[in-house]
DNA sequence: TAGATTGTTAATCGATTAACAATC
DNA sequence: TAGATTGTTAATCGATTAACAATC
């Protein structure tokens, strides 16, 4: 629980993945591990996992490893998914729908508290046991909840005007998946770009590559 | 249409923003911008943007800029996005079905031509035009068609077993959505992995940080 | 104690930014 | 021509890796 400012954004990219390799050793009831075993299972650098972890304290011990179960729970915290911030999707087509039906928000940190859409086809339905409200009643719902996190499964035109909006109404981090880049234009607001799309263009270039290089294919597995 | 080998990833993942913005400004009627303009517009520096650009070529000219037209159709090229590779769904389930609706593949490279899935609930399923297949019938229509690429929205437990078989079927690259890390055991294939769950513990720290340094909100926009 | 492995400092590497000569 | 802005080299910055003393 030590204060552990400054610490860069590439760091904490990383731990959701130790989280989920630490999750996985202890569901195969291995209780102890050393930065080298865990270097090799996940394909990065024994020095990085150690100076990774020690951006939050010395969890580990000389001569023995690290505690999966212990490490894996303090990562867990050092990630704040016990603090279970209610959040809420704006937009239930297709993709939010999907996501808000398929994500375990609660191991991640999240109570998911409301849905709302502006489309009368979609208002009514009941996704994950709530119902889905039109966007008309969001003022005053966050005025009641007070939620602090957005899902935005919302047109880009949109976007922009949406998020000023519900910034106004006490939102303060953005999970958002439309294409639109809202990270610009907010100074102490959270923006977690999903970009979809750029993902699979960027995979377009690198198969196209692989394809160049090699047009055969493998010869052998690594 | 260069050789343009070696060029970072870091680089390769910026392109694709670069080409939505680029694609903004073409449908707003801006024919010609200066790298410090679009620096400003995309927040990051004109520099970058210079540098990014010359890994291909030299695109602009000096004292006007970039003509705004023939970048993005050279942005678009070097992506790959005029190959139109096959890509099939593996995996139709809510996550699966829903991106395979909502994404459009054409204009980023791919044309979706199969899905497969092993619930007798979906097979049979109409999405996109595409009849849900049983996975019994991948290898047969894996050596007619001859698709390269695979989209993977299945659970993490048979991930990799689908995997090892798809690489066998002359599979060259994954857009993986199932929770496990594949590129780790493939040499010569791309593994692009979308970890959403990933992405919100991510936001669950950032938000928890912001709401600890200022929980009060922003004063003021940026 | 001896062996193992951490925590941490120092060295390396790569990516980003700044600067400016080339040139439209 | 003069002004603007690129392409490109050099400087800076940050992130990763290596090394090793501390210590369990």
């Amino acid at each position: 629980m030590a204060k552990h400012e400054n610490v860069s954004l590439s760091v904490i990219r990383r731990l959701p993945r130790y989280y989920r390799f630490l999750g996985d050793l202890l569901k195969n009831g291995i209780h102890r591990i050393s930065s080298r075993e865990l270097s090799l299972k996940m394909g990065v650098t024994a020095s990085q996992i150690r100076q990774d972890l020690n951006c939050f304290g010395g969890f580990g011990q000389q001569g023995y490893g690290y505690n999966v179960e212990a490490l894996h729970k303090e990562i867990g915290s050092i990630l704040g998914i016990d603090k279970g911030l209610d959040i809420i999707l704006l937009g239930a087509g297709n993709l939010g729908r999907a996501i808000a039906s398929h994500m375990s928000f609660d191991s991640r940190g999240f109570n998911l508290i409301g849905i709302f859409d502006v489309s009368e086809d979609i208002i009514g339905q009941t996704i994950r046991g709530i119902r889905v409200s039109h966007a008309d009643t969001l003022p005053e719902f966050c005025r009641q909840r007070r939620p602090k996190v957005a899902m935005l499964c919302i047109p880009k035109n949109s976007a922009q005007e949406i998020a000023d909006n519900l910034v106004e109404l006490g939102i303060r981090g953005f999970w958002n998946f439309s294409h639109y880049d809202l990270a610009l234009d907010y100074d102490n607001i959270v923006v977690e770009n999903v970009h979809l799309g750029d993902s699979l263009m960027t995979l377009c270039y690198r198969v196209n590559e692989v394809l160049e290089q090699n047009p055969e294919g493998p010869q052998e597995k690594e």
